[in-house]
DNA sequence: AAGAACTGTGTCCACCGGACACTGTTTGCT
DNA sequence: AGCAAACAGTGTCCGGTGGACACAGTTCTT
């Protein structure tokens, strides 16, 4: 109880600036890593283990007083609050009551406790509709991925780099394709058209969160880059001539929605002779 | 030079890992922090004066032995060979042959030197070319960014979460609004179109990471996510069915695209009220 | 010439992720 | 019933990180 004692000791509320990636390609494990570099098991399927495993075993030692799940929501609380920057071993095991090491008994590190956080906080896709058409679908779709950014913006945050995905990423992913399914579009086709609408609703996302709430800390970014824009309109005309007209904010994620819609529906129709 | 001696000294070549994003809200001077949270001044600003100038001043203590510029080099430099999260400031410092805390002379913070960073790994837009179409210049301008990023994947890291945008990077959005303009599309569409093209960019740039080069370890990745869509190939039958389908790799960045701009095209033809 | 203003350095701190040896608990096997 | 193996949680340690701060050295202005 020593070390995980006062999470909140000295008056700063949030940790450290952070702005490193997560672009670890060597494998985190090990200072000395005697192996090549990526083995037949050990580096990147440990991940995958937590994710899609089965449960390891109902082994015999004593019992587990913690469980994936509940450091997961702990990480996910932390991350809700105070953003991903603030979720460390041991602000989470101090939610918990535990110390830090005790959480390496259940995550093999950091990256994997990451991995678990997006799961439990990536919601389940829509029910798939079949009554409904393909667009309808994918509206709905994109919607709900859009609420999900926005009841946990650090979600941007930890799906960056190269990684390995969850069930219920893949779920998300699975909705698109299959809404997709059966209007000439290839394969390929149609995971293309699922990662641009994906990546559509995320850089929306991050630019409402770019934005803020309204008298956030981020709305002054906003602010500032207005100043900035309009200083210098010299040399953005374009930009200062589009800012300076009213008009609706927010409007940014359906405006980009139905220009894709309507360019897969263009693409269909090709593809299936008419309407 | 006791301290940045030996930047490579046990023999691990990657950082720690490290995932964790960059939602500083409450500002990362500090410790203590008595201000309230964002000053008129102080805060974010300090970015904004570095990234947008002026030059402070021509004063007179001894002329800096660094510049802004190399500073930026360096961590580049460090970024394109391990990436973003290797790059600290005693690293950029000890490649500079300088101790760390002397770079905070010229960067309030490692937040800063990244925001430089990225304007100095940003190229330039296209030149405006006002004989080419709207559609043949967005295009010129997808492929110009896509190129970036494919230079520079560490961009794709630097460049999430709420923070202040340089010069370079404005211009690239000014090319845009600017090619759209006067084919009646509203001063918010234009930014929502720049948005939504340049989003589509990056998301595909962060797939083909993922995929990595062929025999890198984000192959391993890609091989990991076939296989487990293969072993649950009941639970994603859409996807497994795509992914089955042989077909062009390396496609998505077009297909994306030409489904934006038809939508841009229907858009604007039902806007200038014929072709 | 003198002193102010600035640059680069050394030392310190809190915190981070993680290794590792250790104690204590549980349980299956004999 | 006993016992040893297997496991859970702890304490301590380490290298690395971003950053504060006082200090020495250098240069320009007066």
């Amino acid at each position: 109880m020593s070390e995980a004692a006062n999470p909140a000791g000295p008056a700063n509320p949030a940790g450290p600036a952070d702005a490193t990636g997560a672009a670890d390609t060597t494998g985190p494990k090990g200072t000395v890593a005697p192996k090549g570099a990526v083995g037949p098991d050990d580096p990147a399927n440990a991940v995958v283990r937590l994710l899609w495993g089965p449960a390891p075993k109902p082994t015999r030692g004593p019992k587990p007083a913690l469980s994936l799940e509940r450091i997961a929501a702990a990480g996910v609380e932390i991350a809700d609050a105070e953003g991903l920057g603030a979720v460390s071993m041991q602000k989470v095991a101090g939610l918990l009551d535990f110390t830090k090491m005790s959480l390496y008994r259940y995550v093999p590190g950091k990256a994997e406790l990451v991995a678990l956080m997006v799961e439990s906080a990536a919601g389940d896709p829509p029910a798939a509709g079949p009554a409904l058409g393909w667009r309808e679908q994918l509206t709905a779709w994109a919607k709900l991925l859009a609420e999900s950014f926005d009841r946990h913006p650090w979600l941007l945050d930890a799906t960056v780099g190269p990684r390995v995905i969850g069930p219920r990423e893949l779920a998300w992913l699975e909705r698109v394709v299959a809404a997709l399914d059966g209007h000439g579009l290839t394969g390929p086709e149609r995971m293309d058209a699922a990662v641009l609408l994906a990546g559509h609703v995320r850089s929306i996302a991050e630019q409402s969160r770019a934005a803020g709430p309204d008298g956030s800390p981020e709305a002054d970014l906003l602010a500032a880059l207005g100043t900035v824009v309009h200083r210098h309109a010299d040399r953005y005309p374009a930009v200062a001539a589009a800012m300076a007209e009213p008009g609706g904010r927010d409007q940014a994620l359906d405006f980009g929605l139905e220009r894709i819609l309507d360019g897969l529906a263009a693409l269909i129709s090709r593809r299936t002779g008419a309407a």
